[in-house]
DNA sequence: CTCATTTATTTTGATAATCAAAGTATGAAA
DNA sequence: TTTCATACTTTGATTATCAAAATAAATGAG
C-alpha cells in the first residue's frame, strides 16, 4: 500500500475504533448508563425529527426486523422510545423519542458536534469543500459496493 | 447543529455503518466465510509485520484480555493465527499470522486500499495535506477524551 | 366480496461476542 | 525465599444478533 494511503487508512481505522470506545465510556459515566452504545445509535437513527417506520430504521442500522423489534422493546421499557401505530396502515409502527430519549439524543449530538468542530479546526472554508468532496467520493464507492 | 457540520457528521456516521456492513457481506461471499468481521479486524490488528504481544492487540482493539484469549483460540483453531510463546518472558504470548492469515490480511488490505483510493479521487496533493490535518485534529481530540 | 398473496412486524430458538472476576504461571524485588 | 506484580486463561453470565416461523393487516385477482 502506498505510504500516504496507508497512513490515512490506519488513521481512519484507529479513529473509528476509538470513537466507539470513547462514546461507550462517556455513556457509562453519564446519567444514561442504562444504555449501551448500540442503544444510543438506535436512538440517534430514530431521531427527534421524523416519525420513521420501524423498517426504515432497521435498514439504516443494517439490522434484521427481529433484532430491531427487540431493540425497540428494550428502549421502550426504559422509556427512551415510543411506538406509534400508524392509523393509515395498521401494520406499520412509527417510532418516536420520549422526553428522556430527546435528552439523550441532544447529548449525543453535542458530543458529535464537538468532535466535528475539532475535526475542522484550522480548516479553511474552501478546504472544507475538499473534505466534503472526499466524503462524497467515499459514499459513492460504498454505494457501488452495496 | 450548524448545517455544514451536521452534513459532515451524518456522512461520517453513515459511512462507518456502511463500511462495516459491506465488509461483512464481502466476507460472507469470499473464500474466508468462516470469519466474522470481528475476526477480520483482529487479524488486521495482529498484522503481517510485527509479532505483537497479546496484550498490545487487546488494547488496540479495546478488548479485555479474556475476550482476546477467546478470539485467538477461535482464530488459531481455524488456522489464521498462531501463538508464539516468548522465550525471554514465558508469560508473554506473541501473535503471528499463518499463511492463510496472511492471505486474509492482504485481501482485507486490498479492499481498504480501493476504498482510500476512491476517497482521494480527484483530490490534489495539497488537498491531501488538508485531509491529513483534519484527521490529526480528530485523533488529538480523541486522545484528549480517552 | 373473498380468498390468495404480499407486506410489516413480532416471536422463537440458537449462536457469537463480550465482560468481570477468579485462577494459573511466571518474573521481579525485598 | 516469600511476596507482589504481570500476562494470560478460565469461568459463568449477559447481550446482541440472526434465520425462520408466526401473526396481523392490506391489496388484488377473479
Amino acid at each position: 500500500m502506498k505510504k500516504q494511503v496507508k497512513t490515512i487508512n490506519d488513521s481512519l481505522v484507529r479513529i473509528y475504533g476509538d470513537i466507539l470506545w470513547i462514546e461507550e465510556n462517556e455513556l457509562r459515566q453519564s446519567r444514561f448508563k442504562d444504555l449501551t452504545i448500540k442503544d444510543m445509535h438506535a436512538i440517534n437513527a430514530i431521531t427527534m425529527y421524523d416519525k420513521k417506520k420501524a423498517s426504515q430504521v432497521a435498514k439504516e442500522l443494517h439490522l434484521t426486523p427481529g433484532t430491531l423489534t427487540s431493540t425497540i422493546n428494550r428502549l421502550e421499557k426504559k422509556d427512551y422510545v415510543k411506538r406509534i401505530r400508524s392509523s393509515n396502515d395498521r401494520r406499520v409502527i412509527r417510532l418516536g423519542l420520549t422526553k428522556k430519549g430527546r435528552l439523550m439524543y441532544r447529548a449525543h449530538d453535542a458530543f458529535h458536534r464537538m468532535m466535528i468542530d475539532s475535526f475542522l479546526k484550522d480548516v479553511e472554508p474552501d478546504e472544507i469543500k475538499t473534505i466534503e468532496k472526499a466524503l462524497r467520493n467515499l459514499e459513492n464507492f460504498l454505494r457501488e459496493h452495496s
